[in-house]
DNA sequence: CGGTACGTAACAAACGTTTGGTATGTAAAA
DNA sequence: TTTTACATACCAAACGTTTGTTACGTACCG
């Protein structure tokens, strides 16, 4: 086999990078070592260190190249502006298929790690403001439409994201629970109740029974 | 000084569990190693070793404490019936405190080891079904009441679990831009949206603007 | 004495990283 | 065209360190 021509040096390192995802997807950030990775791709831990400096070096660029993967998955076939639009957005966001949950898997695993290291935790903090202000043109647009009540967009996309992805653990921890229709379900849900309109704010939490 | 009487086995074990705690809380399960836990509570690896067979059984009995003191807790001070029982339910999941902050940090940390392993994987599924059997008596009671309209109970005890673990994981990673008041904001937003009277269903959606 | 409670020290295994070497290529020099 | 030079791609092996675990020693107490 010919060595692959010079210039293919990025196509190795996305080889690379996708061993990386399959021992992740199948043994967390607590399994993952250089000559796992290697195993998986059939080389020696040489070649991994050839690509990449260090095994830092190598996670983040993974990380980094799974989250462009999401992110041009999600620009493709947005269906719609307003509130249908959000809707395509969160659906992104969900374990529906295998594939899709062992992006998720992903995700979530890495939060061990990145909320031990300053520096991945502000990249995931980064992630998500731009999760967030992915979704608040949505919610703009669905409030002049007047498809849901008045609101802070960025505090329904917070509240958005946050319902998504608590949806997100307890499927992956229950997938048998969560099936495809229930996560549908369920999103649509909580977006109907976005719908509704809200009677005036009162202090003290809804009708706290006190 | 003088060795601890027979019979506080137990509790030196939960001495050593705190331990556990200060070095995942500050390192994440990546950092867990018997001899920071050791270096924290200023012993030997021999004596973690003395009461515990292995760093596995170190690691769930600290665990398993840890879920029960929070259990503990949230069955203290459980001020109504009805949907505010439920909001104090969920305000015990957010890190609303330092302290808090802490203890969801850990079980954060802690999904990445347990969607490796099937025992814990299990074992975290069964803390979501507890949580969510914990939380439907309280939707139960307030859908008798009036309070919020009809809906299956599991349902909603799962969006709203799924909705506070989701501001859980933001708020770690972003504790500047979810303090307290927003955390309780956002949730008595959430539940404000349970209590809206509601349409229909109709197929596909929430007005998916298509 | 006998048992509990440790500390000390060592163990093999696994880790990330480094090194040395062997192909295989391209490119300029002869 | 042949030769020399040099870079790239990779493997195999070893480095020193850190890991969980085990064995052994000592001090205290009943």
């Amino acid at each position: 086999m010919p060595p692959p021509a010079p210039g293919d040096r990025e196509a190795r390192r996305k080889d690379v990078s996708e061993a990386v995802w399959q021992v992740l997807a199948a043994r967390g950030f607590g399994g993952l070592t250089l000559r796992a990775v290697a195993a998986a791709m059939g080389v020696s831990t040489g070649m991994l260190t050839h690509y990449f400096p260090s095994k830092r070096a190598l996670v983040t660029h993974a990380l980094d190249l799974l989250e462009e993967n999401t992110a041009q998955r999600s620009r493709r076939a947005r269906p719609s502006a307003g509130l249908g639009g959000a809707r395509a957005v969160l659906l992104d966001l969900l374990p529906l298929t295998p594939a899709d949950a062992g992006r998720s898997r992903i995700w979530v695993s890495s939060w061990d790690l990145s909320l031990a290291d300053d520096a991945l935790s502000a990249q995931q903090a980064d992630r998500y403001t731009r999760l967030r202000a992915t979704l608040r043109p949505f919610f703009e647009t669905a409030r002049a439409r007047g498809e849901i009540p008045a609101g802070d967009p960025e505090h329904l996309a917070a509240a958005a994201v946050a319902f998504a992805h608590g949806l997100v653990v307890q499927a992956l921890f229950a997938p048998g629970r969560f099936p495809e229709e229930v996560q549908i379900a369920m999103l649509d849900d909580f977006l109907t109740g976005l719908t509704l309109p809200r009677p005036p704010a009162g202090g003290g939490g809804p009708s706290p029974g006190r």
